[in-house]
DNA sequence: GTCTATATTTGGATAGAC
DNA sequence: GTCTATCCAAATATAGAC
């Protein structure tokens, strides 16, 4: 059984763990290749044996920046919509456990520290982040509505607005976990957002 | 009447302008000093004479980040909470034309692209950026709850809740119109975002 | 105040021995 | 695959002439 897909420690794997920590915390620009080998015990020149590049071990990482553990599939959002609140306390809960996952926050930060020196970032973004989750949302509230469990409305609206405050908790979580600051005080902004959220939406 | 504050195109008023543009496009380490000088048609080492070193200059131009053209004082929201949806109405209006003024637009920028990369930025975004913000809102709602305009809750919740919607916008236009893409489809949801919020919270 | 010249550092990348 | 040695480019900063 050797064909388990991660972590088989080559150096290659050591180099792009390395990498993260140093892209997630001092973006492109601020992490030298130098530092990186230094990190994992080998020199500079060595590395050049398993990438390209600078730029080619970036890309590497940065791919794993929108491939998140969890998702919704068509079948799940109609099931879940049918709960009502329910649904919406699901996708908050998910949506924290990312924030607080240790991979997670570190392409999380990856992603604000390059967001607008990267382009392709930038659409990812708009697509992966935002589309994505507003699609799915405004999915289930549309079965809500049909359901009269939700006061009727512009589903898209209604998405758009709850995306949005998750996006900012997230952000302020971070930015907090950065400096190794407490997020007590927003240790439960996720679930008081779902309970505001769903009081202003209920029929 | 030489005392004017501002403009007096002086080559240290020039090299602020040229920093500011540069900063908020590339980013500190994405700036040479070389480029600042040559878009201004001086060499690099003549910078030192208005100048100590780089980091001077990024903490002149950062300087202008929290100085927003507009605030509310105390009586000014006391007047204007009791308008209800006027109230923030007048808000997310004046939290759009931020949104879109040229200079705004650009410390906006330079405040997302250094946010991760600059601890005291992080603090004053937390403290200016978001506290004041929500403390400005949450006095409003406190006094529309008093006079039955909305519905009752925690008005800190409400303002966080309102707030971090005008935030997303706000990021969300600053990042289309930095590959200078249209941004029609969300030039009215800073007014949608207030008849939402509005239906939601009015008795 | 601006210029030329230069010192110094840092970083990306390659060549060739082992 | 890793090492040493080296090259090259770019960038910050200073010294001193004009």
């Amino acid at each position: 059984m050797n064909t388990q897909h991660h972590k088989k420690n080559t150096t290659k794997q050591k180099i792009l763990k390395a990498a993260t920590a140093l892209f997630s915390e001092y973006g492109y620009k601020g992490t030298s290749v130098r530092k990186i080998a230094s990190e994992i015990g080998i020199k500079q020149s060595a590395l050049y044996n398993h990438f390209k590049n600078k730029e080619n071990i970036f890309l590497e990482v940065s791919k794993d920046i929108f491939t998140t553990p969890f998702s919704f599939d068509d079948e799940e959002i109609k099931q879940n919509a049918l709960k009502g609140k329910a649904f919406i306390s699901k996708f908050a809960q998910q949506y924290k456990l990312l924030t607080f996952d240790k991979n997670s926050e570190k392409m999380f930060r990856l992603l604000m520290i390059e967001l607008l020196q990267n382009r392709e970032l930038r659409e990812q973004f708009m697509s992966e982040f935002h589309d994505k989750n507003v699609k799915i949302l405004a999915e289930g509230f549309f079965i809500m509505m049909q359901n009269s469990l939700v006061r009727s409305g512009d589903p898209m609206i209604m998405a758009y607005e709850f995306i949005s405050t998750l996006f900012y908790i997230r952000l302020q979580v971070t930015l907090l976990r950065f400096d190794s600051k407490s997020t007590d005080m927003l240790s439960t902004q996720f679930e008081k957002h779902v309970d505001y959220f769903w009081e202003s939406i209920k029929v």
